[in-house]
DNA sequence: AGCCTCATGTAACGTGTTACATGATTGT
DNA sequence: ACAATCATGTAACACGTTACATGAGGCT
């Protein structure tokens, strides 16, 4: 619910620019939170001018600069605050359910083929999840420690595939054997 | 992703209000779609502008008027349109996540806490979902057909929930044996 | 007396998407 | 030649949330 602080952890573990948040956001958190540049560069904006951050200019050769975001004090309360907040559940608007909801209006074939879609991108996600865990069980203990709280992350999204390769296993047979 | 959607596939299969279909929402689709009355009506107000909903008044004793809607040819055509649509999986933003990410710079009594409060809400959930499986399970072969689909997504929302219990499991381990 | 359900909506704000805009460097 | 990556942003629009507003009837 609030894009403004994922930046804030991000940032609070090391300062970067908004193309690094896009990056960071697609290598480490692609399982649980995605945003785009635009909006990314936009919540900047909006910290920045509310004091929560402090930018500078790095000039760089042959590239745009890059400007460096980092908290300043009041970023950093204000991510504590929203930490020990009382969270809400997230709210699920899948779409593909209502879309299947609604498959008496609809081809099979058409069911099918989207389906088979969605299970090729979660079978590919399954498999780079799976890879980054090897990475980590492959560390010293120490750094295991350290990366703890986002392998838990890590193991929700495996969890997560897992599930709903499950479910498309369960709608596969539904399909075939009406 | 598409509200205006969801609300088309419900009045395809019978004409209400917002207020219906709000608890419609709740009822049927719960565990995939959330939706407030407020952004309901905005929606409605938009379709029915837009020509795709046909609206009309039922006076009632004592309480507010009833406003009716239904679906237009235009607004059935635009369904279908956008089943035949291709779909993108859905985008993720998990809050918990996040917050978990960030736990180092937690308390682990607050993470707990917070851990424990979503169980029970997904344990409740559960039980519900379960619940209305086995009333699905003792209706009669032709009933079943009929509510094959809504069946589907019922499924996806127990698979869904339990892998999130499951998960839950494995963070309450890790809290207890750091 | 106070809360829940029925039933509708508006206004302001916050969040997210799509399209547009620029321009150098590196790889195929 | 063409696409990708690096790097930044604005503008318009779509979607969602919170707060406000009204008012009857039933339950505890």
């Amino acid at each position: 619910m609030s894009l403004k602080h994922a930046i804030l952890v991000l940032l609070e573990t090391e300062p970067g620019s908004g193309y690094d948040l896009l990056k960071r956001f697609r290598e480490h958190m692609g399982y649980f939170w995605n945003a785009s540049h635009q909006q990314i560069y936009q919540q900047l904006k909006w910290m920045h001018e509310a004091g929560w951050l402090e930018a500078s200019t790095e000039p760089q050769q042959g590239k745009p600069d890059r400007k460096v975001y980092e908290l300043t004090p009041q970023g950093h309360e204000a991510l504590l605050a929203w930490l020990a907040e009382t969270s809400k559940p997230e709210k699920i608007n899948d779409s593909l359910l209502v879309r299947l909801y609604g498959g008496h209006l609809r081809d099979t074939e058409n069911i099918r083929a989207e389906m088979a879609h969605h299970r090729t991108l979660y079978e590919q996600n399954r498999a780079a999840l799976l890879s980054i865990e090897q990475h980590y069980l492959a560390l010293p203990k120490a750094e295991q420690q350290r990366y703890r709280f986002p392998y838990l992350t890590l193991r929700r999204g495996i969890l997560s595939v897992e599930a709903w390769l499950d479910w498309a296993d369960e709608v596969d047979a539904f399909l075939n054997h009406p």
